[in-house]
DNA sequence: TCCGTAGACG
DNA sequence: CGTCTACGGA
């Protein structure tokens, strides 16, 4: 039984404009925590994650994990039918298989009554490593936008690069070359939480410093669960390595709990600012991102440990940018020969893609 | 080796949505006076030149003529990346084939840079003589917007008859006929700036009033230098009767200037009000017409040695109103059976727009 | 900001 | 083949 009501229905709505064009069917797994939604975007290059916290809603109540297998684009219909600063509240009985939505206007005077049908979907839940990236952007939202949108006038990818100059977008295309360069606002780039910073940067497996280490222990630690699953397929170039980035994961949620308090005493010592790693340091951390609109000042912020040099598809870009309607700012993670992570966060939630590199010349 | 820094991207953004309509592939050719485009339309009907002066950027600097030839679908791309208050910086090797631009955000902290390529582009310059016209009208250029995207509903081209009146213009349609009349401003025509003021005006080439005959030879002097261009031929529905718009020019500019000075003198001798004269008199004169938006008051001015009635295409007119953006006025100069100019002065610059009249009813 | 056209999906 | 959605132009 899911019993979630949601103070405005546009911020619902927003994410249903988010994610439709990338994704058709989802789980809504709900638990007590939240709901979250995971999923690979339709040609299995992307990954979309969603959380909704519990904290979020105005009332929230769900007994049992209960995943609710949701077409979206019949979701984005109901939606449609919900003004933004309606209430809307989720209900879901245990044997049903069809979602109640329920819209109320601010003044009460209107209520109106949606029930959707559900679908059996059976899309296991990846488990996501929580990355130390070695480079992480903060930038306006609306800036991102512009520039993919921009650059994907000429070409069809971007290469991205982050040095100590700032963060550089690259596209070379038929008619143009395109190149935009975002400088940190406060004029540093914050480099390197560790004790190293080499000018170029590993190709490959070479780099055995202390975060991207660590994250190739947990990547393993994971691992030992894992199972043979296509979904993760593309996401990962190098299957075998040891740097896979999404595991399905067993049921057992604490693990990455754990891992994560592990991490915060680590930063603490370290020399990261703390306007810097307050917002760009914990990137996969619940909680960590929150209210960051509401401290956003507008800038641009990087913080690096070491070169990171990148190639995207524009398309998968423009399309995660629409996803600005949610927050001034967004998060861009990175490391090399590692899916990209985007990250939008909003109150007591988030959403995120992660998108893997082209390799080669692509 | 070019290098031209502009204020604000703005202004070339304008330019570009005025002409990529009608022109798909241009030459900027840039000297040290600045730089010019001059092109036939798609289907050589009409006639674009761009003039900017070298006064009217930040910086400037070219060292010798070159021809840059650009596609004006990808320079639009291209000038769609910047925002309109960045500043834009051009710059050409001379053996390079491509164009750099440069955009900064008024802040700084976004520099974005692009590289076009060039294309050669075979197009003569062609000679457009200073003609003094016979009517010469100011009107806001939201006015003339208006009625030529009203008119062209109705119909496909457009009347438009300048007397003691005003100027009108009249389209015939299926469904529909209609007819716009301005009256100036401040009540009165100006009219003439010779002796002549007969009601009815010349169908041919009768009239040999003072100003038209001397046009008249300023286009034979041009003519001796005129070669067998296809680009002009349908800007000259009638070769053979010394009345030539357009001819491919000799490389001597100082002839065009010699001719000015002439009819200045000449001018200010007649009864042209003064302030009709400065603004209207001498529209193919670089800087005389340029900053007209200062100045400009948003009325309608008419000035006329006589009676003129031409017959254009609508499409067309709609076309270049496109160039609204770029001035609060435009000037049109009309002579019988010579093609129309559509004249929008910006600062430091124009862009003028020449339309053959229909002959006959069609 | 709205409308029209083009492309994708059912 | 028709409908719906997304993108580009006015």
């Amino acid at each position: 039984m899911l019993e979630a009501k949601l103070q405005e229905a546009g911020l619902l709505k927003k994410l249903l404009d988010a994610i439709k064009e990338l994704v058709t069917d989802a789980n809504f797994d709900c638990n007590e925590e939240g709901i979250n939604l995971q999923a690979m975007d339709n040609s299995h290059v992307a990954l979309v994650v969603v959380k909704m916290e519990s904290t979020g809603f105005k009332k929230y109540r769900c007994d049992r994990p209960m995943p609710l297998g949701v077409n979206l684009a019949s979701l984005t219909k109901v939606l449609k039918c919900a003004k933004d600063d309606d209430t809307c509240t989720l209900k879901a009985g245990d044997g049903l298989d069809s979602l109640n939505l329920v819209y109320e206007a601010k003044n009460s005077d209107r209520i109106a009554e949606y029930d959707m049908k559900l679908m059996d979907i059976d899309a296991e839940q990846l488990g996501i490593p929580d990355t130390d990236y070695d480079a992480r952007i903060t930038l306006p939202a609306a800036e991102f936008t512009r520039i993919v949108k921009d650059l994907s006038l000429l070409g069809e990818s971007v290469r991205i690069e982050v040095n100590k100059e700032g963060i550089r977008f690259v596209s070379d295309g038929e008619a143009a070359n395109g190149s935009v360069l975002l400088k940190p606002t406060d004029g540093k780039v914050k480099i390197g939480d560790d004790d190293e910073e080499e000018e170029e940067e590993k190709e490959d497996e070479e780099d055995e410093d202390e975060d991207s280490a660590k994250a190739k222990k947990k990547a393993k630690k994971q691992k030992k669960v894992k199972k043979e699953s296509n979904d993760d397929v593309e996401m990962n170039g190098d299957e075998e390595n040891g740097n896979e980035e999404f595991t399905a994961k067993s049921d057992d949620e604490g693990e990455d709990e754990k891992e994560d308090d592990e991490e915060e005493s680590e930063g603490s010592s370290k020399k990261r600012k703390k306007a810097s790693s307050s917002k760009s340091k914990k990137p996969a951390k619940k909680a960590k991102t929150k209210k960051d609109d509401d401290e956003y000042s507008g800038g641009v912020d990087i913080a690096m440990n070491q070169h990171v040099t990148l190639t995207f598809s524009l398309k998968y870009l423009v399309n995660f940018s629409k996803s600005s309607s949610l927050s001034d700012s967004v998060q861009l993670m990175m490391s090399n020969d590692v899916p990209l992570l985007v990250s939008y966060s909003f109150e007591s939630g988030y959403i995120r893609y992660y998108l893997a590199p082209k390799i080669g010349d692509d």
